[in-house]
DNA sequence: CATGAATGAGGATTCATTCAT
DNA sequence: CATGAATGAATCCTCATTCAT
């Protein structure tokens, strides 16, 4: 998996081959076919571990969360968002898309538990005022999710700019009823 | 191009083969390559297309927008995109990733020009305060785009739940400072 | 050898692995390997085992021939290669068709042994004249089977078609000299 | 196909591969792809126009039997199955083989096309006197085909003992109810 | 300007077999 | 005597691209 992640990062999704991938990790083809019954598996794998640190970011930061302002908590879940997908760009990037166009539904389903963590909490409070807080999380996971990720595909270095993470964390705190700043 | 798209919407963007084009378009190989040098620019050119239509939804409404309320803004813009992305889901999927995949940013260009669209409307409302009208934009582009890309994704059928469509207006218009409604 | 047996039955030759075999008979390729040198020994002793049967089935009959007319011994003969291949019809096809394509010679030796036990048969009957009884045992042996095996392969219905075992009967009978019915 | 051909006998079905047929060929395996959709239709093309060669060879001699003896005709049916298999023993045995262990019942067509010509020829004569003639046709095609073939497999020689066709010419005159001579 | 045969590197995957434990 | 991880050659097949006609 690691071998994966490499190749994914350094040459893309189009340069990731089973036999490069062995071979980068230095085992046979197939020794990797005895753990990964097919490429798409190993994608999946690597997919799955990636969210998977993803939804643990957000599920660190609930806590916190339960007695911040509605501001400051916009700003931590927007945050560690932007956090996660700085550390490694360039496979998230490859990794995303990739699970795309494979049609890997089940690595997204680490994103619906990072949903539900959301929704709980919005109803745990009394100050946020949203009609369906299940949809409210949804949109902004995804929304928040596909900003970022749009940022880093089209110009990365919008992720450093303040003014990009304010609003963002404007967008969030509107949408749960905060007053606009 | 027809072809292109036929294959895509129908076989995905594996099942994509500059060969097949040819063959579905009734021409020959050689031909193919007389107009497209190669297959990223078969691609290009028909995700081009494809956006150019958006851009031209968005455009078409920009018009109707000027007098109507925030509320009743956010609501045509979200609609629109709903629209545009129910005509041709298949489509619509498949190239997206298709550009992200190949990074084709070239591509994306057309979204720029969306952007600009709305920045150059908000600016013109004096009823809509947003610190920065271009990075609001660039989000709300962004995130309405990517809810309803990620819908199509996860469960097409979302798109016909009116709670998808409500809370992404709400969404918006929060984000451009109406009254939670 | 259940194992095999089973693979071949259910997948064909081309579906037969050792690897599969192995697994099917919950042990490892480590100790398939110690009782069986490689593939081919595994289907040979298949074969044997499998031939060993009609062989049997063939001089169980022998006895009991010994005083019919040649008609029924001749009804006797081509009933028993009928109910053998009947019986286990899959496999019968897969491990024949597999022994010829590997030049399994050996495994075709307890044919011999029923060419034989035939041959002998036609010698004590003063009411069968025919020039050769080893080659006319031989000839017999192979044409009843081979009719079988490829009624078997090209519409296995024909097993169950009275005319099919009439038509060998008559074929035999006339063979050894019998007036025809 | 030529290619194939050598291959096949030269190293049996087993040393078959697509590569090496189009390494010998002097082809690439593009080029062989772009006549031969797969495998299979490369042995199907080979198989066909052997049995092909096999029932031109019945044909032209169904002509000349027409006013002969049956102990003739059946020696001259006898003989031309054994000069055909005689021809390309090697070939011929791993194509049947092949054909056998891929299932392929087109390729067998021929030997229905065969197995009528033989029908009409019975039907035609008066003097041979058989309940069903279409299923004493298969019968005869596929027994007399069988022993030459098994006699190719278990020992090659056996084709040049007089005994050997003396035999099978018996057992086809006496078939079709000719005196044992 | 069109054709389509030819290319061949490369892809995913299988499988018989070995051997250290 | 059993295990099963490891091997890697070999398999079938795809596909973007070229180029002579």
């Amino acid at each position: 998996m690691q071998a994966t992640a490499h190749i994914l990062r350094e040459h893309g999704a189009e340069g990731l081959s089973t036999n490069k991938v062995a071979k980068r990790a230095g085992v046979s083809i197939g020794s990797l076919y005895q753990y990964f019954p097919n490429k798409t598996a190993l994608i999946l794998a690597l997919a799955r571990e990636h969210s998977g640190q993803q939804v643990a970011a957000v599920a660190e930061n609930i806590g916190v969360l339960a007695g911040a302002s509605v501001q400051q908590a916009a700003r931590r879940f927007v945050e560690a968002t932007v956090a996660v997908h700085r550390s490694d760009p360039e496979l998230h990037l490859a990794l995303t898309s990739e699970v795309l166009v494979r049609g890997l539904h089940t690595a997204m389903q680490d994103h619906a538990r990072a949903r539900e963590l959301i929704a709980t909490w919005i109803r745990s409070r009394s100050d946020v005022q949203v009609e369906d807080p299940d949809m409210t999380a949804w949109l902004l996971v995804t929304s928040v999710e596909a900003a970022v990720h749009m940022a880093l595909f089209e110009q990365p270095e919008m992720l450093d700019d303040p003014s990009f993470t304010e609003g963002l964390v404007g967008l969030v705190a509107r949408a749960l009823g905060a007053e606009a700043r």
